[in-house]
RNA sequence: GCGGAUAUGGUGAAAUUGGUAGACACGCCAGACUUAGGAUCUGGUGCCGCAAGGCAUAAGAGUUCGAGUCUCUUUAUCCGCACCA
């Protein structure tokens, strides 16, 4: 504490505040660099392992190092969960609060190649930028523990991971349809598709045979919804995890595949369906275009021209023609049947894109009468509907409700669900279907054909099949390359890398080529919160003992925006790490919370275009660090979207510059009334209750009611004026360091414990209370907290207006809720 | 279409979970003071009305002694997902 005391000779406040008495402007550009200087010299926020302290990890999301530097939505984040760490730190609990950077990324890489810039070099700037500006804004990160994505020794574990994806099996090659956006050049996950368009760029998404690396995630998906029961995530964030893995339950059906008169042919058609219940209905069945059973029978179709040419024409559509066009398109086999299973029917099959080749057995039986689609496409082809569920008229629309089953054979006069146990029951028994879940969720994407990403660790041998990097040759650097830009038939800029490209097989020391691709941004993030814990540790991604020691995260807060991708993602690495015993609990994050967008004051968002962004150094510089994270933590419910407002900011300048001026008004020997004991209590309550609960916005109201208290005062005790610094040290720790050291105090107030409220003492003597007749309000009265009913009623009665208005009236009843109200019926 | 929200003064919002609607701020109005500062301080400020009083939580119904809060219906806005069988 040797900075602390060379600061602060003096021991007592009243030395202090004639000492201080000149100043009576509030300089925070100075308070403040002092602080942040002090505050590091101090290594304040350092934490190491402490098994004598209960640990508490908070942790936020960490941001893109983006050129334009931190956005006023980042220290909403921040600040909100700063304040519950110094909070928690306060309370004598051992907290770890750390900051990294997401520095791999496609801006970087854009940049390179407009400028030539190399991504490694505008990337190390823009972090040191962000570095300045988070530091600017008094977050009491341990910065020790900051690191990056794009550094080897990081990723080196990143690809490490990879490695051990592979070798589960969990790793694996595929061609397949993907997402591939033109303008990028690059293979897009679904998740990074938004309405048929790059997440990134705008530009129209196409379909594109590619060998990709891919993340076995639906493996996972059962276990990641269920464990959500595990976690306390706000409902939101929950129910949108749930919904993007879309977990259905139905059947698989096997429908015999036969030539116009019931000849069966050696083919089998496996459809998928919610509604095996509705099966009886099924009158006709539809495969998707690209389905493998079309182009192995083709030659049977007597309209062979036809469906080929369908088939061609919807591989050429975007995926954004293809689900926008709701008008129902298609081409029936002619030549091929398919027979009901449990009615021996045959029915008519066409093939259609709106039966999608990825979900299911891209296979469908169409039952019109209850199901929309089916039914639309009926309409436009003339089949018939047959109605097998009691309800709706069917002469309008589907009903897809439930109802009593009809014209179904053994299923009459069931319900649905009994329906649907009878009917895949009867499958299974004759052989010919079994029950099947399935989800909308689809493996992972994890190739991109980019340069600024972890390069994939694996070669590819001519003799041996793909073989990893023995992982004692981690990291595999990323190289450097002459041009950053991906080429017209999907290659990463990496295959330009020549040399780099040549290695030789890990298993047999044959010539090999290296993977080219690159992992996409999600990598780096998915487990950063585990390197935390132990970051420069170069034998391990972190040791046994740091993650037993601080896993899980007790607390993590991010954007909306993040919980379908980021969330899903690392949530399901860390299952996989679970599996494989590296770290003890299946679920990373014990609680997940979302903050709401900041606006600009136009309403809308903040954009360069738009010239509405509002540069929070600005803002540090205009009001100072304080008055940026208090405004951040008043604007409005944490949840909620909020706009920026530059008067109320001011407003909470005034605030600041308040309790700064309080300090002339401190006096060691003034007196505490009964009515100050209670605001100062009542506030100490009422800030931390509000904290836990994340409700930033009123906990800040409180403070401003007790200071509202203290400016009605002649002289402030110290007491009272200390509690408010500790109060507000979370919020505005600068301020609060500042006048804790003008009261003479020789240490940190961060180190101070955090005040305990009586609720005894917040309470109050005598209450008002409202008197209703009839419901309505007629006045009010005060009486002692403890009175008793019949005292209440009586001094209600007395009431003028009451009193006027029972004359001449029956009264019937009389309710005295203690405390809240009187109600007097007539 | 499906899922999730949200709706309260001129503005941002509170409301101890069914008990005095509008805390705390912004803005505005009036006044005081000054070394003119990003001032500060005092008072007022939901709407109608001189008042007594009446009306007010998107709209409408219901439950209740009592509803911003619970139930049903309707409307509007925002965010996800979207031909997922």
């Amino acid at each position: 504490m040797a900075g602390i005391a060379r600061y602060n000779g003096k021991n007592n406040w009243e030395e202090w505040r004639e000492e201080w008495k000149g100043e009576d402007r509030y300089n925070f550009r100075t308070i403040e660099k002092k602080w942040q200087k002090i505050c590091e010299d101090e290594k304040a926020y350092k934490v190491d392992i402490d098994h004598q302290k209960e640990k508490f990890y908070v942790l936020v999301e960490f941001p893109y190092p983006s050129g334009a530097g931190l956005h006023v939505g980042h220290p909403r984040s921040y600040t909100a969960l700063d304040v519950v760490a110094r909070k928690k730190r306060m309370q004598g609990l051992n907290v770890l609060y750390p900051m990294g950077f997401d520095a791999f990324g496609l801006p970087a890489e854009n940049y390179a190649i407009k400028t030539g810039v190399h991504p490694a070099v505008s990337t190390k700037a823009n972090i040191e930028n962000f570095t300045r500006q988070l530091k600017s804004l008094g977050f009491s990160f341990d910065w020790d523990r900051c690191f990056n994505t794009c550094d080897p020794e990081y990723y080196k574990w990143t690809q490490w991971m990879f490695i051990q994806f592979w070798k589960h099996g969990l790793a694996y090659k595929d061609k397949m349809a993907i997402n591939w956006c033109p303008s990028c050049k690059v293979g897009l996950a679904n998740e990074e598709v938004v309405n048929g368009h790059c997440e990134r760029c705008g530009a129209e998404v196409v379909r594109k045979n590619k060998e990709q690396w891919m993340l076995a995630i639906t493996k996972y998906a059962d276990r990641l919804i269920d464990d959500l029961q595990k976690v306390d995530f706000i409902d939101r964030v929950k129910s949108t995890q749930v919904n993007w893995i879309g977990r259905s339950e139905g059947a698989e059906l096997e429908f015999e595949l036969c030539d116009e008169n019931g000849q069966p042919l050696a083919q089998k058609m496996v459809v998928y369906t919610t509604r095996p219940d509705t099966i009886f209905g099924a009158t006709y069945c539809v495969m998707a275009p690209e389905h493998e059973l079309v182009a192995q029978l083709a030659d049977r179709f007597e309209n062979a021209a036809e469906v080929k040419q369908y088939v061609e024409n919807a591989a050429k559509k975007s995926e954004l023609q293809r689900t926008s066009d709701t008008a129902k398109t298609g081409v029936e086999l002619k030549g091929v049947k398919a027979k009901n299973p449990f009615n021996g029917q045959l029915l008519p099959v066409f093939i259609s894109d709106y039966v999608l080749t990825g979900y299911g057995t891209g296979a469908i039986m169409a039952v019109p009468a209850h199901d929309q689609r089916d039914y639309d496409f009926a309409k436009v082809f003339g089949l018939p509907i047959v109605q097998v569920l009691d309800g709706g008229d069917i002469s309008q629309q589907a009903w897809e409700e439930d109802g009593v089953h009809i014209n179904s054979g053994f299923m009459d006069g069931m319900d649905k669900k009994q329906a649907m146990t009878a009917a895949i029951h009867y499958a299974e028994e004759h052989g010919f279907g079994r029950a099947k879940v399935n989800f909308k969720l689809r493996d992972w994407v994890f190739s991109r054909q980019r340069y600024w990403g972890e390069p994939i660790p694996m070669v590819y041998c001519p003799h041996c099949g793909w073989q990893p990097v023995p992982e004692d040759q981690l990291p595999l650097r990323l190289p450097d390359v002459p041009d950053y830009r991906p080429n017209d038939n999907g290659e990463s800029p990496l295959a330009n890398a020549t040399e780099w490209l040549k290695t030789t097989c890990p298993k047999c020391g044959g010539e090999a080529r290296r993977e080219t691709d690159v992992m996409p941004n999600w990598a780096g993030s998915s487990w950063y919160f585990l390197r935390y814990c132990d970051p420069h540790n170069d034998k391990e991604f972190a040791s046994q003992e740091a993650l037993d020691y601080w896993m899980n995260v007790e607390w993590y807060n991010g954007g909306m925006e993040h919980t379908t991708l980021h969330l899903l993602y690392s949530r399901f690495w860390h299952k996989f790490l679970y599996d494989c015993g590296y770290v003890s609990q299946p679920e990373p994050y014990q609680k997940r919370t979302s903050h709401g967008m900041i606006l600009a004051s136009d309403g809308e968002k903040m954009s360069k275009s738009r010239g509405n962004v509002v540069n929070p150094d600005d803002i540090v510089d205009n009001y100072g660090a304080d008055t940026f994270r208090l405004y951040e933590m008043f604007i409005g419910p944490f949840d909620q979207v909020a706009m920026w407002s530059e008067e109320s900011l001011n407003g909470v300048y005034r605030f600041v510059s308040r309790v700064y001026a309080l300090f002339q008004k401190v006096y060691a020997d003034a007196v505490m009334s009964d009515d100050d004991l209670r605001a100062m209590h009542k506030c100490i309550l009422d800030v931390g209750e509000r904290i836990d609960q994340m409700k930033f916005n009123t906990a800040v109201s409180s403070l401003m009611t007790y200071v509202n208290h203290l400016a009605g005062m002649e002289k402030i005790p110290a007491p009272m004026y200390e509690t408010l610094l500790k109060l507000l040290a979370p919020f505005t720790p600068h301020l609060a360091e500042e006048m804790w050291a003008r009261l003479g105090h020789q240490s940190l107030i961060v180190a101070e414990t955090w005040p305990i409220g009586d609720p005894a003492l917040a309470e109050e003597q005598m209450v008002t209370l409202g008197v209703q007749m009839n419901g309505k309000m007629r006045g009010t009265i005060t009486v002692a907290k403890n009175a008793t009913k019949e005292e209440t009623q009586s001094v209600a009665l007395q009431l003028d207006n009451v009193a006027r208005q029972i004359e001449g009236k029956e009264v019937k009843k009389i309710i005295v809720v203690p405390g809240r109200i009187v109600n007097i019926v007539v």
